[in-house]
DNA sequence: TTTAGCACTCCAAACAAAAGAGTGCTAAAG
DNA sequence: CTTTAGCACTCTTTTGTTTGGAGTGCTAAA
């Protein structure tokens, strides 16, 4: 038999062992794999592709006399053999896009209905990143004193995303200086990236001739400070998740400890902050299988993220957090469908 | 023997049964509370009183040749014994107070602290209700144009919480007219309740002679229609929860069902606000054990809540959940002792 | 290269027996 | 009347043994 057509062969019986235990999570045996063969092959013949497979560390057998079960290598190299032809189905995508019915308003809502629904067409739990703040455009900024040293900042962008700061001056400052800074801010950065204002008002500094006014240089200063803070403190940036009940069902959390310890993992979101942080650059999907994710809390989990974009830039990522033994093909086709989806609705939020 | 001392040591027995469970989980034997009496009555005369107690239907065997454990009477029966002389030590509350070190500035942050200590403190989930809206004094209003007929209301209480709301409007506005009516609450009822806003343009609008300006009463309109949908939204109130991983340890969840259960309960807060509201008008510490707190879900859960004041009334509750074999007399000072801390910190963020 | 056949391994379920924990009851002692 | 030692009894837990079956690897023939 040609090479090239054994090695499909056996790739084929490897998707087939993946399917079987991912919807059954029992140990896959010959003789089922033979009948979704079609009944051609007799199960011995499937026992000694088996046996290759498990030499190249693909599957595994539980003990002797048990069926095998993929290995996280042994998923990764089926992703791997079908992450290139798996076909983006427009029905399933209209589908999807079908579940945003009531009218969203903020980014907010679109968020927490994109998470929801990740996480019940998958059964596991759904994040979303929040857009990172210089893919951010101003729409308004609102400065208001709490107290004397105290201000707090209502940032509004396009997309009409929302976020309150609370900053602490090192001086007083009037309510009418604020007036005045917020009203420079909006009237000279509305619109523009929300980036841009920091560098602006630094460069009007440095234009002016020193002695203009040493009111007017110290508002800038007061005003940078308040930019700069609310720019640190968005660079942290935030996510959103839901639907850790949705996989409780999965026989693998009949280990309390792997429940304990996904509990903490989404109680503390830095962690997977940072995951996702990892791929921001990137657009397209990416899968984590098991250790690949680098954090060793999740070694019995899989991630899959894609990144979606806003005003055609990468802006964040989304993705779906389960057991290694997951729907990968359903899962890619999902995340990669609603990054798209996430990414339009983002735009219509900007008109 | 006197049946007043009789009925003591029945208490006293009791009490040392309930101890033993809530450390141990196993169920408890005779021998042991012997032990824990000192050893100066043997246990078959424990196991008399053991007898009865079960009579009673405070405790109950698992089966014939094992010890007892508490039934959800047998922890009413304790805890209404005990309620009355827990004594509130000054060091365990100085120590608790000392946990909020860090400069506090928002209430977000008092009531995420608040909750993150009593789950630290008693190993299960703490609660917290944010004070309702009727409670809260305007600081300021700002009214942000999103879009022709879609406006954000930023909203900063006295006490520095910030709630942000999208109000979709029947008819376009000017971002002068909405100006003008910030001006009017921010200028007519800054540091008043924010209850009186509404009550108080209503009457505004019924002194004026119906036709001096067709204008204004259409701004009169506008203005309480946001104002309106601002107390609606917060009449619904949020909760602050944290900490459910603290309690995964606990026997009670090698029962799967019962930890989805729980986690579908934390994921949906409107159920837990029920249960807290129901006692809004109460002061003191309540206790709900097993089917006590009337919520199915929480069959073998116990609420402990504690209201909270802001000037003086009644603001909200905070608590804590965890399995019925809880310590309750740790949990009733803890949560006792953090309303009042929280209370007093509330009172700090209005100077 | 495929396949039928068979011996072999190991798990899982079922059953049996033994050990242990804790009780309730009785009868004697305080 | 209350307390307690003593003992029989019950039920769980643990451990060991057996059996059936599922699944494999190997071999020899097609």
């Amino acid at each position: 038999m040609n090479s090239r057509v054994k090695e499909d062969r056996k790739n084929l019986i490897l998707g087939h062992i993946v399917h079987a235990y991912v919807s059954t999570a029992t140990p896959v045996s010959s003789k089922i794999v033979a009948a979704k063969m079609g009944g051609k092959i007799s199960s011995a013949t499937i026992r000694n592709v088996m046996a290759e497979l498990e030499e190249e560390g693909f599957i595994e057998q539980p003990h002797t006399s048990a069926g095998r079960v993929p290995t996280h290598a042994g998923y990764r190299h089926y992703v791997d053999i079908v992450e290139g032809n798996i076909r983006f189905e427009k029905r399933q995508a209209q589908r999807l896009a079908s579940e945003y019915t009531r009218r969203i308003r903020t980014i907010k809502e679109v968020i927490e209905r994109t998470s929801h629904i990740i996480s019940r067409e998958l059964h596991n739990a759904g994040i979303v990143m929040w857009p990172s703040i210089d893919d951010l455009y101003l729409k308004h900024l609102e400065l208001i004193k709490l107290r004397s040293e105290t201000v707090l900042a209502v940032l509004v962008t396009m997309t009409n995303a929302v976020k309150n700061h609370v900053i602490n001056l090192d001086r007083e400052i009037k309510s009418s200086d604020l007036a005045r800074i917020s009203n420079y801010i909006n009237s000279n950065y509305e619109h523009k990236p929300f980036a841009d204002i920091s560098e602006g008002i630094r460069h009007a500094i440095g234009d002016k001739p020193q002695e203009e006014s040493r009111e007017v240089t110290h508002m800038a200063e007061t005003a940078l400070k308040i930019v700069d803070r609310i720019f640190e403190e968005n660079i942290g940036n935030d996510l959103y998740w839901e639907g850790l009940d949705n996989f409780m069902d999965e026989p693998e959390f009949n280990d309390i400890k792997i429940t304990r310890r996904i509990l903490q993992i989404f109680s503390e979101k830095d962690d997977l902050l940072k995951l996702l942080r990892r791929d921001i650059s990137h657009r397209g999907v990416k899968v984590y299988i098991g250790e690949e994710t680098g954090c060793d809390v999740l070694n019995e989990f899989s991630l899959i993220t894609c990144g979606y974009t806003l005003r055609g830039r990468n802006a964040g990522r989304l993705g779906v957090i389960g057991p290694t033994r997951m729907d990968y093909d359903h899962s890619i086709v999902t995340v990669r469908c609603l990054a798209d989806i996430l990414s339009s609705k983002l735009e219509e939020l900007e008109q």
